[in-house]
DNA sequence: GACCAGGCACATC
DNA sequence: GATGTGCATGGT
């Protein structure tokens, strides 16, 4: 029943949107790239370092895993935080060249389950970054949770407030079929429903504390 | 000028 | 284990 709920939703959505074509991306490193540059970031920012990135040709890994720190950071200053995103593309990319000679398609043969703990085990990488490289670069039925889609499943009473990444995840993998397709639509419609309908936690009207303690969410809904 | 954006790591209690 | 903070550019 929560299954028909998260299908419905998605068929309300899906009328109302039409497909998003994600992930926003021609190549796997690209994807790769622009997940980490995303964290907590506006996509139209992320376009412009991504746009760098490619002016300059460093849009595969070696290329990319030959500048200095410094180069990284200026190309992909306007995704925002820059510095902390040069490092975590870093780490990626060391973590690739020492593991699997720098080619993506050499991580292909890992089990999904695998391979996501070997994401997660890079710094930078956390639980949103490493699902979105797993289901969008490397298509396997891993759903994304984000900020959108655990503001959006509070208030429509799916998941109590304040539930963890790993708690939206399996709301979703449970409720739904483990498809690859539908995952990757029905991500990408959360992320285009919050962008235009579902602003952040609504605040205390007395006393607007910037960040309600979830435990108390449930009293300014 | 305040607020927000497709997080994550780390410090502190 | 929960909560707070730093990281930063660019759009509304």
């Amino acid at each position: 029943m929560i299954g028909e709920k998260l299908t419905e939703i998605y068929d309300v959505l899906f009328k109302a949107f039409g497909p998003q074509h994600w992930w926003p991306g021609q190549t796997r490193f690209e994807i790769v790239t622009g997940a980490i540059l995303t964290q907590n970031t506006s996509w139209a920012n992320v376009e412009k370092a991504i746009a760098n990135l490619k002016a300059a040709g460093c849009l595969e890994p070696a290329a990319l895993h030959g500048l200095s720190l410094s180069q990284l950071a200026e190309l992909v200053r306007p995704a925002g935080y820059f510095n902390i995103k040069a490092k975590r593309i870093k780490s990626f990319l060391d973590w690739l060249f020492e593991n699997y000679c720098g080619r993506l398609e050499n991580l292909e043969p890992l089990e999904t389950h695998r391979l996501r703990e070997e994401l997660l085990a890079i710094r930078g990488i956390g639980p949103e970054t490493a699902d979105s490289i797993l289901l969008y670069a490397f298509e396997r039925p891993v759903f994304v949770v984000d900020a959108y889609t655990a503001r959006i499943a509070a208030r429509h009473g799916l998941i109590e407030p304040g539930a963890d990444y790993a708690q939206l995840q399996d709301l979703f993998k449970t409720g739904l079929p483990r498809d690859v397709r539908l995952f990757n639509e029905y991500h990408a419609l959360l992320v285009r429903l919050g962008k235009d309908f579902c602003k952040p936690k609504p605040r205390c009207p007395i006393c607007p504390l910037r960040d309600l303690p979830h435990s108390l969410e449930n009293e300014y809904r």
